[in-house]
DNA sequence: CTGTTAGCGCCTTCAA
DNA sequence: TTGAAGGCGCTAACAG
């Protein structure tokens, strides 16, 4: 910076500005400075002005998992929209563990972030500690603080937290009613990677089916395997073995629902006449399943676009007041009738 | 760190010590400094660490997109093995174009990254050049430098560079191959976002179709447009619709092949008796298709797994001998024969 | 609108 | 094995 301020005939100082806020200086001097430091090759140094000025211009993003598309979704939805403002996402992998969350954020914090988002609402109290202490806007995603109060769940905090996401409950509710709705009787449940979402997920489909009056617990079927095609097809069969006059099922990922239907090909069980069949997320490829898969349309990009809007929004102004006005989005969910049910 | 220095009554570069490399400190001295940062909850900044030390612990991965599974599995080999050395990856998206790709590597050299991860080898001249001035190592990847010389392709170079990946071209062939050892005789390409790799493989297919003597130009159907299992059931269609006589089809992303197979279900076409498909990547899934889909297997992971270990070699010793001493690591593919060919 | 001064928090280098 | 001095490259704060 020092030899373009030189071969501007300016002050490093002029130089900075001219660079950063082209409107703070003369239109010569910008002018003589931008074509000293194309000249010249100059990319400042992020690294200083970050300690320097005390932001790094990065912003932690942690996920559960690379492998699960709904966060891949979430992360593009995140990345598309802080990368034109100049931030850079530093993303960090959870394993679906609040431990190693904490851990992942710990690490993450030492690069110190402008901004941090997570998935879920289930953190240890370490996790929460560690919130509690920021000075930076922090998002929770894919999960909606309890309405009205809009603290952190499980009642180990007073911490207003801000949320985008959707009512994973309402979403299986859905689900579930419709299922009940189409007349089917035996209807079950077949689930994997048993994270809190999940589990919600579950819990408004049971509650639909208790409300219609044909929850039969022996037909859920919950393994803490990772979701798969493959899963879904083996699931498939063992309800089928134990409780062969299930006639509806609620697939908790769209990998296990497509799964189960490349089994339903193979057994001959005919879709939607003896089984009907629903997945959630509606993922890639989802309407082109035979036949086209009912599923629950989720806006993970959305929710990683607008959590990055509101991080944006929190980083601009230096005075965290966003920690005392934090907000709830909820992006609702789109139930997708399709063939299967 | 002056503070932990103070309550451990020790220097703060004694401290600083302590926690890089506690083998330098005297035992009783290791304890009280980690104690004492342990006590004041103290994280080092690694900005300032950063700054002093001309190593921000950072790599630049720059990938074309993150809604493509082949390169989410790349970057999860890459982030599994840099997290645990302490790297933290900076994601890039370049979208398929060299320009942009340039522009993604010109903002993530802003942050002084130790080393930069690549895709592909297609690079602009002004990527070259910036390339050719670093003093970090580079690695390239999902593609291969010419065998031999090591050199970067295009001519335009003639700086050695570092691969791991494996041939598009060899692993296009051996599909093309096999569709003509089953006796298929009209076999048709179906191909979607054109970048070098692609067409690598295409021209694969392409010279064991000719060196079986059943290369029919008119049979290859070649579109720019991203790969999405909606693509494959249209241009399935497509081809059948001009060319009723096709009796085999490599299509060049998995999800193709999967788009192509739910429309011969729903066109009631029998695979692969009517009409043999192959697909690429094996993708999630392609093991459970109806019928299971005959595919190659990438070593996607491992490559961006490979990648990492050759750049945290090459950034451990600071003296960047390994731009002298390029390698050019192979990891193959396999042939996966399923039911559908 | 531009320049000066003084660090940001840590690490390299050297001396003890 | 430990400490002191100095600086990494940039920017905040203030003065002019």
């Amino acid at each position: 910076m020092a030899d373009v301020a030189a071969a501007a005939g300016v002050s490093a100082m002029t130089v900075s500005r001219a660079l950063r806020r082209p409107d703070t200086v003369s239109e010569e001097v910008r002018a003589r400075v931008e074509e000293a430091s194309r000249r010249l090759g100059f990319v400042p140094s992020r690294v200083a002005s970050a300690l320097a000025s005390a932001r790094t211009m990065t912003v932690a993003v942690l996920i559960p998992s690379l492998t699960n598309a709904v966060f891949i979704d979430l992360l593009a939805g995140v990345q598309e929209t802080l990368s034109p403002q100049g931030y850079q996402p530093l993303i960090g992998i959870t394993g679906y563990g609040p431990e190693a969350e904490e851990h992942v954020l710990r690490t993450q914090l030492a690069h110190d972030p402008d901004g941090v988002i997570l998935s879920g609402l289930d953190h240890t109290p370490g996790t929460w500690d560690l919130l509690r202490g920021l000075t930076i806007p922090v998002v929770h995603t894919m999960d909606l603080s309890v309405e009205g109060d809009l603290m952190a769940e499980g009642g180990h905090d007073d911490c207003p937290v801000q949320t985008v996401g959707f009512s994973q409950f309402d979403a299986g509710y859905a689900v579930g009613a419709h299922l009940a709705a189409r007349g089917r009787r035996r209807i079950g449940l077949i689930a994997g990677q048993l994270d809190p979402r999940t589990r919600q997920r579950c819990d408004g489909w049971r509650q639909a089916l208790r409300d219609a009056g044909r929850h039969d617990p022996a037909l859920e079927l919950m393994v803490p395997d990772a979701t798969s095609v493959a899963l879904g097809a083996e699931l498939l069969e063992r309800t089928l073995a134990t409780h062969p006059d299930t006639d509806a099922l609620f697939l908790c990922n769209d990998d296990l629902a497509q799964g189960a239907l490349f089994q339903c090909a193979r057994l001959g069980i005919p879709v939607p006449e003896r089984l009907a069949v629903a997945g959630f997320n509606d993922l890639a490829g989802a309407a082109w399943t035979v036949p086209p898969l009912t599923t629950v349309a989720t806006p993970r990009r959305a929710i990683g676009v607008e959590a990055a809007r509101l991080l944006i929004a929190g980083m601009a102004d230096r005075t965290p007041k966003s920690r005392e006005n934090p907000r709830r989005v909820d992006l609702g969910f789109r139930l997708m009738v399709r063939e299967t049910t």
